[in-house]
DNA sequence: TAACAGTCTGTAGTTGATACAGGGTCAAGG
DNA sequence: CCTTGACCCTGTATCAACTACAGACTGTTA
């Protein structure tokens, strides 16, 4: 099949496939005649492989050591746990730091609840916060988040 | 202050700063006879403001309006409310799509608790569950995440 | 005098794609 | 025969927000 089809069938764009190849991520395929990339069934195993990798946030060069392990399967599959630990411990992290950053936001949101001047913004006067010693218009009583 | 100093007391690299002025967020300084940056008071305070937008998430081009707001003090600060509530937007579904993230990668992990060998391995057998037809070494009872 | 820290400009690299520019290929329709 | 349109090719540039040099200069200290 030609790399449209090969688009069509894993979800993924034909410009990011060439990107895949060019990573050394997927497999080059056979050529036709007029230079057209030929896939088989095999390069849709992989891609999509690589694409449910992917939507699980797992890395290029991760997704790389995967497929080394795909293609000997007679080693020990301990690296494959500690990779996918890795990435749960990354992504709690990202999750513990977000959720942070979101009661953050909250707070800094509820300094300002009406619309005015944006001498009177509370948000920006905690924006501001770090300034101190300026000679700007907040109030001494606006507590920084 | 030379641009040491400067990235001392704002805790924010050398390199960084040159980046933010050059980028237009960071107001250029004055130059000494040798050609280094000589900064004031108020660049700390712009600077500082910069980088506490951005631990909160806050995009480059947010910032600059931000500042915007601050150079023009006399305008209405909807748009400064906006902004945050776009940022708190975006951050809550960062986290949402983190969480199921990483409720799917428990599942995942959870699919190989021993070290045993690689064609044996859960992990790499779920993540290979799109590979359908393939001649792989899947059970048939192993459950795709 | 020489080492060393600090600074300068300018450019390239990072991640994982995405978006062209500028051209070639091929089948169908007028 | 010509054209339109869909598809494909390579190669390069762009995105965010920095980070990391290379190669040169300045200034202080031993």
């Amino acid at each position: 099949m030609r790399i449209g089809e090969l688009a069509r069938l894993s979800d993924c764009d034909v410009e990011t496939i060439r990107f895949y190849e060019r990573e050394g991520l997927l497999a080059a395929p056979a050529r036709e005649a007029n230079g057209y990339r030929s896939y088989t069934e095999a390069h849709l195993v992989q891609l999509n492989f690589i694409r449910h990798c992917r939507s699980l946030g797992i890395g290029l060069p991760e997704v790389r050591i995967l497929r080394s392990f795909q293609a000997r399967p007679e080693l020990a599959c301990e690296e494959i746990n500690q990779l996918i630990d890795q990435q749960i411990g990354r992504i709690h992290q990202q999750v513990e730091t977000l959720r942070l950053l979101e009661r953050q936001l909250h707070a800094l949101r509820d300094t300002c609840r009406a619309t005015q001047r944006a001498s009177e913004c509370g948000i920006l006067r905690n924006l501001a916060q770090a300034a101190e010693g300026e000679g700007c218009s907040c109030h001494p009583a606006g507590h920084a988040i």
